[in-house]
DNA sequence: CAGGATCCCAGTGGATACTG
DNA sequence: CAGTATCCACTGGGATCCTG
């Protein structure tokens, strides 16, 4: 069925390209768990580097960079002994949130129906592949 | 400030391991450009590597096993000759696609501030590295 | 504490050639 | 047409060491 299926807003034609580049940014290995570590309000650099956990150090840094670059977070530094800084999501960044805890919602509700479907897939699948006839795998 | 935020709804905090594997499926160069060109119903192979333009034959078919892998799209073969195989997303593939307009929704609304971030980070980022006092940088 | 500079490896993904 | 098989370049990202 699915007579009209969902109506898929069409990345606007127009900057199909430009999306890419901007969905590779959140699609990369950590920013969206540092954004989902800054969803609570400001965190220092030490504590965003406790809170994602298996972070290096050089990748939280460049992640930040470019969340900052983005206009997402703020930066801020303040001059004590020691260093301390603060980053924080901007009101842009924060429109973010909800986009993503669809998606995390949506992981979150499928995870059991992918795990299956890979068991499946991974335990029974490469035998029919030269098999003749109309093959369904999966 | 920022007294309530969103509530993001907190990966299920026990399976935040499991969540990121899914999100690097989807999270890859390919997926989500293969599942947008599939909403409108099933596609040969063909037809996928015209629409989606820039992927290798190479990736159209990894991408194409990982979805099917993970109960995403389903793979029909025809014994015909010319051979001819269609994909189309199972149900809980297109369960997905809503996720996705979301986020590309976002994408689309914040290019324009997004851009206009880097354009200002790029031209007067750097100088303002080793200041004293307190520095907001963007 | 925050992060810059280097080195280096593994995996991603592109180009090309071949097959059923 | 719909792949598979190889080779290879690039880079994302980890480990380590050093600085303000």
């Amino acid at each position: 069925m699915s007579p009209k299926h969902i109506d898929l807003p069409e990345p606007s034609e127009s900057g199909c390209r430009a999306t890419r580049e901007i969905l590779e940014r959140i699609g990369d290995k950590w920013t969206l768990y540092v954004v989902g570590a800054l969803r609570g309000g400001p965190r220092r650099f030490s504590e965003l580097k406790r809170d994602v956990d298996g972070v290096s150090q050089r990748m939280l840094t460049l992640t930040l960079r470019g969340l900052e670059r983005d206009g997402l977070v703020t930066r801020t530094v303040f001059p004590s002994i020691p260093p301390r800084v603060d980053y924080e999501l901007t009101e842009l960044g924060r429109t973010l949130l909800e986009p993503v805890a669809v998606l995390i919602n949506w992981v979150d509700r499928s995870r059991p129906s992918i795990e299956a479907a890979r068991a499946r897939f991974d335990a029974s699948g490469q035998e029919t592949r030269g098999a003749v006839g109309m093959v369904h795998r999966a």
